[in-house]
RNA sequence: GCGGGCAUGGCGGAAUUGGUAGACGCAAGGGACUUAAAAUCCCUCGACCCUAGGUCGUGCCGGUUCGAGUCCGGCUGCCCGCACCA
C-alpha cells in the first residue's frame, strides 16, 4: 500500500459524524463508574470563537478524553454566558435585537466548536438568557430572599449626566463617560445586595482546603477578603461635632502607631461631612469634587490625596494635651471600617502623602532594626516594615506586636462617656455582592415594588418574570423603566396595581452557579440535589487567570448559598483549579510609528533579508512595521482566526499546536512557523503509522527481546509513564515534547527493519501506544491511525495503554561526576551500588586522580542514582 | 495607588523540585535525494578563548550551600486583578 497524505478535513469531519451518531460523548447520570467533572469557563458569545478558547477548550478537552480513557464516567458539558452589555451596545449601534444578536452569535460559535472535535456531551448546553436557566435563577433569588441572603441598600454608581444613565466602570474612560464624555459623577441608588460576607470567615478558611488551586490565586482570594485584627477607638472631640456626635470613632490595624498620630480623616460620604457641608462651602465643594470621580477603587486611590481641614479637633486617646486637626480626605473609603481613621503620616504611605501635601506633622514612632533613633527621619517614603516602637511614651522598646497588645488592653479599660474607649474588632476587606444593574440584558430581579406593602417578592408560581421582547435602544438608559405595560403589574400580596423591579441581575450571578446546572440541566427546580451532588465538585476547572478573585469567589459564595436553601450540600465547587495563559501575535503597522493603521497577519507577509526579519503587504508591498508582542485583540488587528486555521490544517494540527512549545499556564505567542512544524508532525505521524501498518501486523507473544528490541520497548514505557504524568498534572508542553522524541525513536527503529519478529513486535506495540497517547491531544488522527492499523472499535473509546513498569528500570545508573562544583565527567555503576563503592570507583577515575594530585579529597559527596562531587 | 505573578540561546521552552543548564520544537546554516522545486532524510547550531581542552553563561546586585535557573534579601522590566467588562 503506498503512503497517502493526510487529508484533515475529510477525516475530521467523517469522525465527528461518527461520535456524534453514535452519541460517544453524551453522557449519562446513572453511569456506576467513578465520575471526574471537567469544565471549562464558557465562553461568552462575543461572535466568533478567539485563539484563547480553542487553547481552554483544547486543555479541557484533553483532560477530558484522557479521564474517559482512564475509566472515568467523564461529565464534558458546554454553555454560553449569554447576558451582557456587548448585545445593548449591539443594539445601540446596529439596530438589532439583543436576543437575536446573542442567539445567532451562539449558532455561530457552537459551530465553530464542533469542527474543534471537542468531546462535548452537547445535549447538555444551554445559554444564560435562555428563559428556562434564568427562571430558576430568579427561583434562586426568592430562596435567597426567603433565606435572608439578600437585602437593599444605597450604594454608588457612575452617572453619566448627558446620557442620564448608569456606566459600568469600563465605560468611564478618565472620568468620562465613554459615549457623551462628560465628566462622570458618583450617585447613590438603592441596590440589591448579596450577603457574601455572612461567609467572609468560611471563605476565607476554606482556602486551605483548596490543593489543587494555584498557590497565587488562594493568595489573591485570602488578600480580597483581607481579614484583620484591629480596633475601634473613640476619639473625644474637644467640641461636639454638628451631627451631635461627641466622639469620632476610628478603625485601625496600626494602635502601635497611635503616637505617631498627626491628624484624623474623614471620609467624604462620613455623616460628619455631609453635615458638616451643609454650613461650610469649602466642605460642600470639596465633597462634590469628590464626587465627580468614577466609582472604581482604582480611580480613586490613584487620584492626588487631597483634602480641607473641617476645624473641629480631637483629643489624643493616650495624651490628653495632644490636639489633632479632623479632615475631610478623598482617599478614605466609607465602606471600610467605620470610614474614618487617625493617620500616621510615618507609617503609611497615604498618610504621608497627604501630610507632605498640607505640611502636617511626620513624627516617626517605629525604628527600623540597627537604625540611630537620633539620625532616623522619614523623607518621602513611609516605614511600613518590622522594628521597635520609640518616640512612644510607655511603649518604648516594645515591638510592634507587644505594643499593640498593650495599646489595646489600656484603651479597653478606659471609659468614656460610659463605654470602653476602644474595642478590638476583626474586620474584613470583603463588601458584600452588589447585584443590580440597570440594564435590560440581564436576568430580571423578581420583586415588586408596591406603594402598600413595599417590596414584595414575585410568587413562584408567577415566575419566570420574562424579558419583554418589544424593546428600544432609541434612548440611552434602561429600556424596562420605561416599558410601562412590563412594569405596570399587580401586587402579589394586595392585588393592587404595583411596578415590577428594573433592575437585573449582574451577569456574574449567571456565572455562578451554572456548573451545577449542568449535571442535570432541564431540571424543573434550580438543581436536581442528587445529580448535582453526585457530579460535584467540579474536578477540573480551567480558565483565565483574569477570573482569579471575582468569578471564582461568587461561585464558592453561591456554592454556600445553595447548601443553606438545599439545592446541593457541598463545600466548595472546583476541586481542581488550572488558570491558562493568554494567547498573544506579534503586532504589525502600515505607516509612521504610532500613527500607523494596524494591519492584520493575514494581510502582510515577511521575508528574512539579510538575516532581518521584515515584513510587507501582500497586495501593494508597503513595507510595513513589526511591532511588539501582545495579547491577540480586535483593536490591534493582530488577531488569527481559529476557524482559517483549521480550514487550512485542520484541528488536530491546532489543537497540537496550543498545547506545544509553552507551559499552559503561561502567554503562548502564536506564529505560523509553529502551526507549520505542527502540521508536519500531524504529516508524519500519519505517514509513520502507514508504513508501520504496512510492514508489520498484530503479532502474538514474542517473550525475548534483543536489545534493540529492548531498548524501543523501554522508550515505549518510559514515554507513557512520562506522558501520562505529564498529562495528570497538566503539562501539555511536556508532554508534546515527549511525544516528539518519542517518534524520533521510533523512526530510528523502524529504519533498522521490521523482519525480526521481537522488532516486529516492538514496533508494532509502538504504534499503537503512539497512537492511543496522541488520542487526547489529536483525536481525529488517532482515530484514522487506529483504524489504520487494523484495529477495531473507535478509539475514542479505547482504555488507556498499560505501563510495564518492569520496563523502566535500568540496571546500571550514569552519574556526572564534579570536581569543586564543576562537572568534569561521569561514573557509570550498578544502580544499586552502595555509597562506598561508588566513592572508592569515583578516587579510581583519570581525571579525579589528575585533580588531586596525590591529595585525599577533602570532602566526597555521593548523591545515590544523581551525582558525585570531590571537594579538593 | 494597592494586591498577585513572571523573567533561561536568534525564538517558544526543558531541567527528576537544591544535583550534567539548554531536552523537544521553531528559525538559521550545510549536505543527501530531485532535471528543478516542494516534500522528506542526515549533520551543525549559547558566547568567548591559546580549541586533545578551557573560561563565562538562566533580567540586575548581593547572600546561603560541597553544589543555585531552582532557596533568601534588595532592585529593574513586563503582565493580571481592583468589586458595574466578561
Amino acid at each position: 500500500m503506498a503512503t497517502e497524505r493526510y487529508n484533515a478535513r475529510d477525516v475530521e469531519a467523517r469522525w465527528q459524524k461518527v461520535w456524534n451518531e453514535k452519541d460517544v460523548f453524551v453522557t449519562d447520570n446513572d453511569d456506576p463508574r467513578d465520575k471526574y467533572y471537567v469544565l471549562e469557563m464558557f465562553p461568552y458569545p462575543s461572535g466568533r470563537i478567539h485563539m484563547g478558547h480553542v487553547r481552554n477548550y483544547a486543555m479541557g478537552d484533553v483532560v477530558a478524553r484522557f479521564k474517559r480513557a482512564k475509566g472515568f464516567n467523564v461529565l464534558h458539558p458546554m454553555g454560553w454566558d449569554a447576558f451582557g452589555m456587548p448585545a445593548e451596545n449591539a443594539a445601540m449601534q446596529n439596530n438589532v435585537h439583543p436576543k437575536d444578536w446573542t442567539y445567532e452569535n451562539i449558532a455561530f460559535m457552537r459551530d465553530q466548536l464542533k469542527i474543534m472535535g471537542l468531546s462535548l456531551d452537547w445535549s447538555r448546553e444551554f445559554a444564560t438568557c435562555d428563559v428556562e436557566y434564568y427562571t430558576q435563577q430568579q427561583r434562586l433569588f426568592l430562596k435567597f430572599l426567603e433565606a435572608g441572603l439578600v437585602y437593599r441598600k444605597n450604594a454608588k454608581v457612575n452617572w453619566d449626566p448627558v446620557d442620564m444613565t448608569v456606566l459600568a466602570n469600563e465605560q468611564v474612560i478618565d472620568g468620562r463617560g465613554w459615549r457623551s464624555g462628560a465628566l462622570v459623577e458618583q450617585r447613590e441608588l438603592t441596590q440589591w445586595f448579596f450577603k457574601i460576607t455572612d461567609f467572609s470567615e468560611d471563605l476565607l478558611e476554606s482556602l486551605e482546603t483548596l490543593d489543587r488551586w494555584p498557590e497565587k490565586v488562594r493568595l489573591m482570594q485570602k488578600n480580597w477578603i483581607g481579614k484583620s485584627e484591629g480596633l475601634r477607638v473613640r476619639f473625644e472631640f474637644k467640641q461636639a461635632a454638628p451631627t451631635g456626635d461627641t466622639e469620632l470613632e476610628i478603625f485601625t490595624t496600626r494602635p502601635d502607631t497611635l503616637f505617631g498620630a498627626s491628624f484624623m480623616g474623614l471620609s467624604p460620604d462620613h455623616p460628619i461631612s455631609a453635615k458638616l457641608a451643609e454650613t461650610n462651602p469649602a466642605i460642600k465643594a470639596f465633597i462634590e469634587d469628590c464626587h465627580k470621580v468614577g466609582t472604581s477603587a482604582e480611580a480613586i486611590e490613584t487620584a492626588e490625596k487631597k483634602g480641607v481641614d473641617t476645624g473641629l479637633r480631637v483629643k489624643h486617646p493616650l495624651d490628653e494635651t495632644i490636639e489633632l486637626p479632623v479632615y475631610v480626605a478623598n482617599f478614605i473609603l466609607m465602606d471600610y471600617g467605620t470610614g474614618a481613621i487617625f493617620a500616621c503620616p510615618a507609617h503609611d504611605q497615604r498618610d504621608l502623602d497627604f501630610a507632605r501635601k498640607y505640611d502636617l506633622p511626620v513624627k516617626p514612632v517605629v525604628l527600623p532594626t540597627d537604625a540611630d533613633p537620633a539620625a532616623f527621619e522619614i523623607e518621602n517614603e513611609a516605614f511600613t516594615d518590622d522594628g521597635t516602637i520609640f518616640n512612644s511614651g510607655f511603649l518604648d522598646g516594645l515591638s510592634i506586636n507587644e505594643a499593640k497588645k498593650t495599646v489595646s488592653d489600656k484603651l479597653e479599660n478606659v471609659q468614656v462617656s460610659g463605654k470602653p474607649q476602644a474595642e478590638r474588632q476583626v474586620n474584613f476587606r470583603l463588601r458584600d455582592w452588589g447585584i443590580s444593574r440597570q440594564r435590560y440584558w440581564g436576568c430580571p430581579i423578581p420583586v415588586i415594588h408596591c406603594d402598600n406593602c413595599g417590596v414584595v417578592p414575585e410568587k413562584d408560581e408567577n415566575l419566570p418574570v420574562e424579558l419583554p421582547n418589544d424593546i428600544t435602544f432609541d434612548k440611552p438608559g434602561n429600556p424596562l423603566d420605561r416599558h410601562d405595560s412590563w412594569r405596570n403589574t399587580t401586587c402579589p400580596k394586595c392585588g393592587q396595581a404595583a411596578r415590577r423591579e428594573t433592575d437585573t441581575m449582574d451577569t456574574f450571578v449567571d456565572s455562578s452557579w451554572y456548573f451545577a446546572r449542568f449535571t442535570e440541566p432541564r431540571c424543573d427546580q434550580p438543581t436536581n440535589p442528587d445529580a448535582a451532588n453526585g457530579w460535584l465538585p467540579v474536578d477540573q476547572y480551567i480558565g483565565g487567570i483574569e477570573h482569579a478573585i471575582l468569578h471564582l469567589l461568587y461561585s464558592r459564595f453561591f456554592t454556600r448559598a445553595l447548601k443553606k436553601v438545599g439545592a446541593l450540600d457541598l463545600e466548595e465547587p472546583f476541586k481542581g483549579l488550572f488558570t491558562q495563559g493568554m494567547v498573544t501575535h506579534e503586532t504589525y503597522r502600515l505607516g509612521e510609528g504610532s500613527n500607523g493603521r494596524w494591519v492584520a497577519p493575514s494581510e502582510i507577509k515577511i521575508e528574512e533579508i539579510d538575516g532581518t526579519r521584515q515584513a510587507k503587504m501582500l497586495d501593494s508591498g508597503e513595507p510595513v512595521t513589526i511591532g511588539s508582542i501582545e495579547k491577540m485583540s480586535k483593536s490591534k488587528k493582530n488577531t488569527v482566526d481559529p476557524t482559517d486555521i483549521i480550514e487550512t490544517y485542520g484541528a488536530d494540527t491546532a489543537r497540537w499546536f496550543v498545547l506545544s512549545d509553552s507551559p499552559p499556564e503561561r502567554d503562548v505567542i502564536w506564529t505560523e512557523e509553529g502551526v507549520q512544524g505542527s502540521w508536519r508532525f500531524v504529516q508524519r505521524v500519519w505517514r509513520l503509522i502507514q508504513e508501520i501498518a504496512d510492514q508489520t501486523s498484530a503479532n502474538g507473544n514474542v517473550t525475548d527481546f534483543g536489545d534493540e528490541a529492548l531498548e524501543l520497548r523501554r522508550s515505549t514505557h518510559k514515554t507513557l509513564a512520562a506522558v501520562t504524568k505529564d498529562l495528570e498534572t497538566l503539562g501539555f508542553n511536556r508532554s508534546v515534547a515527549r511525544i516528539y522524541e518519542y517518534v524520533n525513536q521510533i523512526s530510528k527503529a523502524l529504519n533498522k527493519g521490521t523482519d525480526a519478529a521481537d522488532m516486529a513486535f516492538a514496533i508494532r506495540e509502538a504504534a499503537e501506544y503512539l497512537v492511543k497517547m496522541m488520542a487526547p491531544m489529536t483525536p481525529h488522527l488517532a482515530e484514522e491511525c487506529w483504524t489504520r492499523l487494523g484495529l477495531t472499535g473507535l478509539i475514542s473509546d479505547a482504555d488507556w495503554p498499560e505501563l510495564d513498569e518492569s520496563l523502566l528500570v535500568e540496571d546500571t545508573v550514569t552519574m556526572p561526576v564534579q570536581i569543586n562544583g564543576k562537572r568534569r565527567g561521569e561514573i557509570t555503576v550498578a544502580r544499586d551500588a552502595t555509597k562506598e563503592s561508588v566513592e572508592a570507583a569515583t578516587l579510581e577515575l583519570d581525571f579525579v586522580q589528575r585533580a588531586l594530585e596525590g591529595k585525599t579529597p577533602r570532602k566526597l559527596i555521593v548523591v545515590p542514582q544523581r551525582i558525585v562531587n570531590v571537594v579538593a
